[in-house]
DNA sequence: TGTACATCAGTGAACGCGCGTTCACTGATGTAC
DNA sequence: TGTACATCAGTGAACGCGCGTTCACTGATGTAC
């Protein structure tokens, strides 16, 4: 029964990206290893040749969600591009391919303390995609908009009322395009020389 | 052993606000019936003589949450001062006393529909708050305004770096306050009759 | 290049555990007279 | 008001189940010569 090296990687690299899809889909606590194995054809058994344990697993998961998906994959670069895409329905009915932050939110206080690490250095990668789409913005603000955009996601998954659900999408992206495109007041005179331009 | 009616109320009331808490701290899934009858002093098996079942339970808990906690027993009538105490380290530090909409977002879509039902009432009931408090908020402001309060809470609970956490919060409360006080442009010519006032 | 042996990826049964739920039982409370 | 009986809130052991993890085993792959 054994695998040549290279199909034993595969397995390991399947194995991870169907825990990574299966985390964001039923959330952690809730996918057995049993699940992601057979997701791969294999059985919960041979899991222990590739990972030390199932914590060992969900941090390359959680890392391999924010490496391949949510804003670190975002196409394009103008923000309302960036807004519509990550506030679209096939964003929040497709959580298995999409952001990890909406996904494991509220089950991340829970989480051994690696885990959250990953999380958080999931969240300083968007910040930073955030800048990168709008130069204009101050920290403070892509943090505003950050909060603001996983908290839509999650609403509007939580949500039983479809038209609810496209009501929080919708007007959230309309108000943060608006608000983006308007110029904004500098917060207070500033001090040791503005941000640039 | 029987108690009299008042105590068996006592009882029941006693375990519906519990699990209230419990639910909110460590997620629904990773509470046990055991856990929420230990709470109230009594053992896992007279669960039954008060509740259908595990998510009979979950139903009142998640009503109650919504009733006694969260946006609708929000103190005071200034936008600031409701952006302040939703997003204040106090709320983010107790979870199992505050708001379940950002507690329980992640775990709602995997959730029965009548849990489902009850989290969506709630976000109407906080909507209906948030309008309260700003009059002068249309219903699409008040959409992404909630969505913020949630996300931010969310996100500061999940990260594990108490700097980023403490920012999100505070950068998304200064946001809104300076979004809140600023005259804002109609979004298109009024067509039927513009929003009040 | 060919053979002999060691390695190890994957199997499938087993483990101890905690879960939601059931149930026979207990004895104080509630009710009928 | 007092007595006899029915009710039922709570106990604690038991159930079947799925979990994470372990382990003896299999047999193709990798390696040493």
């Amino acid at each position: 029964m054994r695998r040549s090296r290279e199909e034993a990687a595969r397995t390991r690299r399947a194995a991870v990206a169907a825990a990574s899809r299966l985390f964001r889909q039923r959330g952690i606590e809730a996918v057995s290893i049993a699940d992601v194995m057979a997701e791969v054809g294999l059985t919960a058994g041979g899991f222990y040749r590739h990972f030390e344990s199932k914590e060992a697993l969900l941090k390359e998961a959680c890392a391999d969600g924010f490496a391949h998906s949510g804003l670190a994959q975002q196409p394009g670069n103008s923000p309302a591009a960036m807004l519509r895409h990550y506030l679209s329905k096939g964003h929040r009915d497709a959580p298995s391919a999409g952001c990890p932050l909406p996904a494991l939110a509220s089950e991340m206080p829970r989480q051994p303390a690696r885990i959250r690490r990953t999380y958080t250095d999931g969240v300083r990668v968007a910040l930073a995609r955030i800048g990168e789409v709008l130069p204009g913005a101050d920290a403070p603000d892509r943090l505003a908009l950050l909060s603001s955009m996983v908290g839509a996601v999650a609403l509007a998954r939580a949500v039983d009322d479809e038209e609810l659900s496209d009501a929080v999408l919708r007007e959230t992206s309309r108000f943060w395009i608006r608000a983006l495109a308007k110029p904004r007041p500098r917060r207070r005179p500033a001090r040791r020389g503005d941000r640039r331009r």
